[in-house]
RNA sequence: GGCUCCAUGGUCAAGCGGUCAAGACACCGCCCUUUCACGGCGGUAACCCGGGUUCGAUUCCCGGUGGAGUCACCA
């Protein structure tokens, strides 16, 4: 067989060489030591959480490194396609602190090393299919979806090991004449890897390979054997051979993809064999879990069954994004949090993230830990930019709500409410939260949500109309309280909590009890920071109006 | 079914032959306290099983078991 003929009539349009796309994207210039990583979605405009768990440590070795980290659109299936999704992914990323260097991006590619959108690379993946043609690698195939499930179905009967290869792959063998004879008759074949595994051989025979994953030490596996589609019908590759092929050519140092993806490293070690080219250091990161709720255990996160993980969901509570990251980084590096503790003001870029402190085995999301990491994020945060932060997060989720913005000095007083203390409130956690949180601020929104204590549910008239006499906005903090305590005492309440809990009988209730019918008549809960720092925010007037309304 | 990955409390996890097996979240109790939150103190709770190797295994090896992933002209 003269392969090169072969390759001549399979791609007569193809005119460049490898050599050519050698010289076309040359070794970068880049220091020592500096990671090259990339991020290829496909263009469905689905984001989620574990999309950003890997986009996270794509960014933070190119980044940390001095490296480059690039975006690449794999849309080698059609099927997949959603409008406007480069535009939602590089948005959703960056609202979350992750920037591309080069790639695609809304208004075209930027960088040396594109056309950075598989689909339109056709012609160097044919040119790459086309050496390996040449070489004898590669092949057309021209059998028909039936008669490929017709092996299958032979295939179970036989409990031999599903797919293409070995004796399976009929097209493997063909001659010239009946290779030129199918094509005169115009019909589609795809481009197979011809492999040179053989999984039938016995077990001590069947070669293995070994790769260094940097998460995962030395993996070791068995060749591949099957005679994978590296080019559609369509001319198009499909991910194998676009991933070989164009991170060889984008000079992709270090490859981050989930796990999923080990079942299909023998195909790509051997595609990289076969052209000659040293492969890229692999990361195959953990996934991310969940636990289904149908059976009760863990698996990996899914875009049909799991929309709650989508970006978008955590956007629309309006979680921050300082916070998502803070999170992110104490799942996927286990010293991370130990760090923090020890810098617990440093900026988060200042932590060394490592490969070799990554959890290899998948972790399960856990939003009890996110709102515990949000609590402490939100609080260095100044109440000027949660304002900034809250009126985004409002403008895109709660239009109705943009009225709270409208006095900002107000605003950020209640959501400093506390927090200059030694042991500061952390009440804070995601927007949607915080809002609820502090609606009763809002005249609008304000209603009475809970009962009256019943310890001085008898007494509530006389102690609001007694509060609002004595009432002074003047007062401070100490002197309020005071005219609290009268009032306490005077309707038969103890003083001290520890009185009435000792002697129940000899009171009403305790000064607990009474303040909680202020609190109840004021903020509509039993539940709230200080009394006296919320009426100082309220103003006097809509103090006593509320007390008033009351009555 | 084949291949692969994974295996310490409810969750996330330190550990890398000798530890009363860290810590964080959650949970419970107590303290602080006019409520809540914060904070402090304390508590419940774990090395999947069986063989080796070794003076000694959570740690190393083998075998099970369990869980996950994957076997497309999808990525």
């Amino acid at each position: 067989m003269d392969y090169n003929k072969l390759a001549e009539l399979l791609f007569p349009h193809i005119t460049k060489t490898p050599e050519d796309y050698e010289a076309l994207y040359p070794q970068r210039d880049l220091p020592e030591g500096a990671k090259v990583t990339r991020l290829g979605p496909s263009p469905t405009g689905f984001i989620h959480l574990g999309n950003l768990y890997g986009a996270f440590v794509d960014e933070r070795l190119a980044h940390q490194s001095g490296g480059k980290f690039f975006l690449r659109i794999e849309d080698t299936d059609d099927k997949r396609y959603v409008e406007g999704a480069v535009e939602i992914i590089i948005n959703s990323l960056r609202f979350f602190g992750i920037n591309f260097d080069e790639g695609a991006t809304m208004t075209g590619d930027i960088g040396q090393y594109g056309d950075y959108t598989q689909s339109h690379r056709g012609e160097i993946y044919q040119c790459f299919a086309k050496k390996m043609v040449a070489d004898g690698t590669a092949y057309p195939c021209f059998m028909t979806e039936e008669e490929i499930a017709q092996i299958h179905e032979q295939q179970e009967a036989e409990k031999a090991n599903p797919g293409i290869y070995g004796k399976w792959a009929k097209s493997r063998n063909l001659t010239m004449e009946e290779i030129q004879a199918k094509l005169a008759a115009g019909t589609p074949y795809v481009i197979r890897l011809k492999s040179d595994g053989d999984m039938s051989l016995p077990e001590d025979q069947i070669r293995r390979v070994q790769v260094k994953d940097a998460i995962r030490e030395i993996l070791d596996f068995p060749a591949n054997d099957q005679d994978t589609v590296i080019l559609k019908a369509t001319g198009i590759p499909t991910y194998h051979f676009a991933h070989v092929v164009d991170d060889h050519l984008m000079r992709t140092t270090h490859v981050v993809r989930g796990a999923e993806w080990l079942p299909s490293l023998p195909i790509h070690v051997e595609l990289f064999e076969k052209l000659g080219w040293e492969p890229p250091i692999y990361c195959h990161t953990a996934q991310l879990m969940k636990i289904d709720e149908e059976t009760g255990n863990k698996r990996k996160l899914s875009k049909r069954h799991d929309p709650e993980l989508s970006l978008d969901y955590y956007r629309n509570q309006g979680y921050h994004p300082a916070a998502v990251r803070e999170y992110l980084l104490t799942i996927l590096n286990s010293n991370f949090e130990e760090w923090r503790m020890a810098n617990p003001d440093a900026d988060i870029d200042e932590f060394e993230f490592t490969t070799e402190k990554m959890s290899n085995s998948g972790a399960l999301f856990d939003l009890n830990k996110l709102n515990d990491i949000s609590k402490d994020v939100l609080l260095k945060i100044s109440a000027s930019d949660l304002y900034d932060f809250l009126k985004g997060w409002a403008e895109e989720f709660k239009p109705d709500l943009l009225h709270i913005f409208e006095d900002r000095a107000y605003l950020e007083r209640i959501l400093d409410l506390g927090r200059a203390e030694a042991k500061p409130r952390k009440d804070h956690i995601y927007a949607q939260q915080m809002v609820e949180n502090i609606s009763y601020f809002f005249d609008d929104m304000f209603r009475i949500e809970d009962e009256m204590p019943a310890e001085a549910a008898a007494d509530v008239a006389t102690i609001i109309a007694k509060y609002l006499e004595t009432y002074d906005h003047s007062d401070d903090q100490t002197q309020w309280f005071e005219k609290i305590r009268q009032i306490t005492e005077e309707l038969g309440y103890a003083v001290k909590p520890k009185d009435f809990k000792k002697n129940p009988d000899q009171y009403k209730g305790h000064v607990g009890h009474v303040s909680t019918v202020v609190r109840v008549a004021l903020m509509g809960r039993q539940q709230s920071p200080d009394v006296w720092e919320i009426q100082q925010i309220l103003s006097e007037d809509r103090t006593r109006a509320r007390l008033a309304k009351f009555l």
